[in-house]
DNA sequence: TGCAATCGCTAAAACGGTTTAGTGAATCGA
DNA sequence: TCGATTCACTAAACCGTTTTAGCGATTGCA
């Protein structure tokens, strides 16, 4: 079964194409169609179940009402809520988003980004990874739209909406010196993004100012190996440094974490006090709780649409900034 | 900036947009274009950094190689997991995938449905909700590719692909009246479709054969009133029939669950056993690890893009069946 | 040498809408 | 009564591709 066209419906009524058309996107008075007709044409599209051609549509008007999301991992529940919040917020503009996970590849990203220029996006909301320096400049030398989200590239002049990573490891090591932890260990990975360099940066300062503690204790977790061997990775590094308190840096990280110090026995806080970049269901409900900095995932998402809005010129209220920084909440928990 | 057009390489080059558009597309030798042309065009497109417009091309070829995917819930690590197997998968055929959430919420499926309608989706993934029927029919009419995920609709002949979730609820019953349970309830919802139909009366039979067990034991949480209320119902089941054994009927439910026991103080498995239908990285880390029905999210998924395929005659591989039912794995843990 | 076949490429229609500029008929004002 | 408006619509261009049919020039064959 054929779908029905516009036109199927114009030759159905007797009427043309043009007439049709306003009729059906509302511009029916103003053209000063007659009711009779208008009403005739409502009903004929309604019976033979007319869906409008969305890409024909786009194709006319150079608009898709499309958003492209690019987030890092979409079963991560950290980019999960990003873009739930992210597709809800865009829908009260009319828009609908498509998100892909760049899996922090960069050739997977380069090509998501090229397909989404592709399938012409009206615009971006990505978290970008290394190598796409260059296809994010493109962007933003056609004036697309554009905002980066959890990192940015400090040579490219965007708009970004991240959490303040420096306060948020901040204050947690100053929560974990104040509770007296001397050989505080810090777990990350080397993505060669900012938002990673920020949070590792923060701990060497909070390191530095310490009375007690003087050496840095750091870990870099390689992922190329997969899941077991990364958790081998923290196995081996927190049995060999025996420290007394660890920070991970992402929320899988500390997953990976609590997996490593269950396999080696060691009790939390007793044996090892834990705090974690990101919340998680998993943290929540772990006994104990863990300690955590919780980013504040929907005033990213609010945020970052927000000035993504006003780009394309949708927004009444013009946002003053459009590199944001928002503080993270500290939730302290049993772990440490 | 303008993007640069098809047509502006072949003015570039003094061609015509035809002989251009079979170059790009690898039909040079076929139409027996000199090599000559052939490199200058394809030079000038990536010296120009030509992007071809999606759009037309889809609206021209009656294509747009994206498949609609609608979930119940993308953050359900579930149904990520499933969004992120098709998507994977979807790759490789050349297609791409675009997905939302229903939230269970048939309005919003509905709207989201037509929404892929008339972005001239090439083919459909759905888990479906109440209220989709007439749409799905639709579907089914216009005779466009076609799988239903995790339940479908009796009354409607699809494709499916789904756990056999008699067969896990039985299995999981076997474990606890086996381990000598004897008050044993069953904690799930009143969704109307037909996968949480399929799970109750699995309970219901196993009580009904069961020597020790006389009475079943079923709540159905609303989730109207949120998430604390929905705890709330599960506390107050729990504290006033007191069972020894409880099985959620999803990882949700499960999840709640946990934090209703963990409020009201019982020790798993010592006071109350648990199973519960989907694995998750909470039960895997929970302190004792909770015993569950893994469904076979990745075998669920490729089944479906397969099916699909072949509906699109993509595929060389018939499948001899387009409505699968897929044993879920038993895995065992401390919680019961 | 003359006709057909081949070569290398192009014109133009088509996809399904939107939008600008009109068009003929009815109504209006003077 | 006649020119100007208004009314209720419509014709046609256009968005950026793909694809079918075909065109003039060259080559092949007898």
């Amino acid at each position: 079964m054929k779908r029905v066209s516009l036109k199927d419906i114009a030759k159905m009524v007797g009427a043309s194409p043009s007439t049709v058309s306003f009729i059906l996107n509302g511009k029916a008075s103003q053209m000063r169609i007659s009711d009779e007709l208008k009403n005739k044409v409502l009903a004929t599209a309604k019976k033979m179940g007319y869906q409008p051609n969305q890409v024909a549509v786009s194709l006319r008007t150079g608009q898709t009402k499309i958003l492209g999301l690019l987030v890092e991992d979409i079963s991560n529940s950290f980019f999960a809520s990003l873009a739930k919040t992210i597709e809800l917020e865009a829908e009260e503009f009319g828009y609908k988003v498509v998100y892909s996970s760049t899996e922090n590849n960069s050739k997977r990203g380069v090509e998501l980004l090229r397909m989404l220029t592709q399938r012409q996006v009206d615009g971006y909301l990505i978290t970008p990874t290394v190598g796409m320096e260059e296809d994010i400049e493109m962007i933003v030398r056609h004036k697309k739209p554009l905002v980066l989200m959890d990192r940015y590239f400090p040579g490219i002049d965007t708009a970004f909406v991240q959490v303040d990573n420096a306060g948020a490891v901040k204050k947690g090591m100053e929560h974990l010196v104040n509770k007296g932890y001397k050989k505080i260990a810090f777990i990350t990975i080397d993505s060669g993004m900012i938002q990673m360099k920020q949070r590792e940066e923060a701990y060497t300062e909070a390191i530095s100012r310490s009375a007690e503690q003087k050496k840095k204790l750091v870990l870099k977790v390689n992922f190329a190996g997969g899941r077991e061997l990364a958790i081998d990775q923290i196995t081996e590094f927190l049995k060999k440094n025996n420290p007394d308190a660890v920070f991970f840096a992402t929320n899988y990280l500390g997953i990976l974490g609590l997996e490593s110090i269950r396999a080696i026995g060691l009790s939390i806080p007793t044996d090892l006090a834990v705090v974690c970049f990101d919340d998680n269901d998993i943290f929540r409900l772990h006994l104990p709780g863990i300690t955590v900095l919780q980013q504040p995932v929907e005033a990213i998402a609010r945020t970052a649409i927000h000035i993504l809005m006003q780009q394309l010129g949708n927004n009444k209220i013009a946002l003053k900034k459009n590199q944001v920084q928002l503080a993270a909440n500290f939730i302290s928990r049993e772990s440490t």
